[in-house]
RNA sequence: CGCGGGGUAGAGCAGUCAGGCAGCUCGUCGGGCUCAUAACCCGGAGGUCGUAGGUUCAAAUCCUACCCCCGCAA
């Protein structure tokens, strides 16, 4: 069995790689065209091209699939496996794999559909997410589904600890269900009523909000695009915050405390976080520990936070 | 030439504007207190101040060049 990797960013490799390990032929991999990274703008191969390059895989990355469909004719491979590539199908490409196209997606569908679905889910505060695989059709997420596998979200994840999870799921999920494919031995599923999430942005802490909203919002958006919140003339990004409860008399967004000892602790709306990790705007990542030996940051100052 | 912050002891920072003894918090080591402690008290070790050059009686600090790290934006 021939077959199509279309993927594109650090979740889908581990997916790649699986197939790859479990033997099937994977002819070509689709992934998005190299683009500039960073302050320099050093044009930066996508991590699924990277692991493609290590496994010497053939390698197709047109900027507009659409209008470049002959490469991906001429591998003329029986099916093809989307995760994470970023750009859509037409109906032209799908009807060129004969046993189908089938999506890797982070979400426990019909739910979560689209662009961001496990930062999502953490901000949501969802306490279960998953991967689904999928039969994909013209609709967004909206095929029907082969399998599902579901995980816990924990209190101590991260976008970045989750989706490293959902991918060793991914990988194990998209192997099972190829072996169902090619033995033919599948039964699919309608989707039921779903929603479409759309792709997470940079955000400005609410300290007004629960700490559980506060805490899930860090911790959704870390280690990218943060949470963040200015004081004292200070921008800092958000890695970890934990809720934690707090009686304290005052108003939301004030440090209840600042010592090294015991932690960056800031008032919300019910209840305070504790932020654990953090990054001020031109520094690194540092604990709140080491963060406080600097003395930017006391008791009693507050975040700023206007509209 | 996208905008901006930074490099000072193991960590996080102050000191630079206005040149004049290398400082703070934490850690670490030793001692003390305590039933005990990550708490508290006392003491110690630990620094080519990113690199190279220049100015000066004197440079972390002023001038020149370079290296490295990071935030925003794309």
């Amino acid at each position: 069995m021939k077959i199509v990797f279309a993927g594109t960013p650090l979740f889908a490799t581990l997916p790649l790689a699986a197939i790859a390990d479990a033997g099937y032929e994977v002819a070509a991999v689709l992934t998005q065209p190299d683009r500039p990274q960073g302050r320099k703008g050093i044009l930066t191969p996508s991590p699924v091209k990277e692991e493609a390059l290590s496994r010497g895989l053939p390698i197709l990355q047109p900027e507009r699939l659409k209008s470049d469909m002959g490469a991906l004719e001429e591998v003329g491979a029986d099916l093809m496996v989307t995760c994470a590539y970023g750009q859509i199908l037409t109906q032209e490409v799908l009807d060129l794999f004969p046993m189908g196209v089938w999506n890797l997606h982070a979400s426990l569908l019909p739910a979560y559909r689209g662009a961001a679905p496990i930062a999502r889910a953490l901000i949501d505060g969802c306490r279960e997410t998953g991967v689904t695989v999928m039969k994909t059709e013209r609709g967004l997420d909206t095929g029907d589904m082969l399998l599902r596998a579901k995980t816990p979200i924990y209190d101590s994840d991260t976008c970045g600890t989750l989706g490293e999870r959902l991918s060793r799921i991914s990988a194990e999920l998209i192997v099972e269900a190829l072996g169902m494919i090619e033995r033919g031995n599948i039964s699919l599923e309608r989707q039921g009523e779903g929603f479409t999430c759309k792709k997470v942005s940079r955000t400005e802490v609410d300290f007004t909000r629960t700490a559980r909203e506060v805490s899930c919002l860090i911790r959704g958006l870390s280690p990218a695009p943060f949470a963040y919140a200015r004081i004292g003339g200070l921008v800092l990004n958000f890695w970890f915050a934990e809720e934690v409860p707090c009686e304290e008399e005052v108003p939301a967004g004030t440090v209840v405390s600042a010592s090294p000892r015991e932690g960056l602790l800031v008032k919300c709306g019910e209840g305070a976080v504790r932020i654990t990790e953090l990054q001020p705007a031109g520094g690194r990542r540092m604990s709140a520990r080491d963060f406080l030996n600097g003395k930017k940051v006391q008791k009693g100052m507050h975040f700023e936070y206007l509209s």
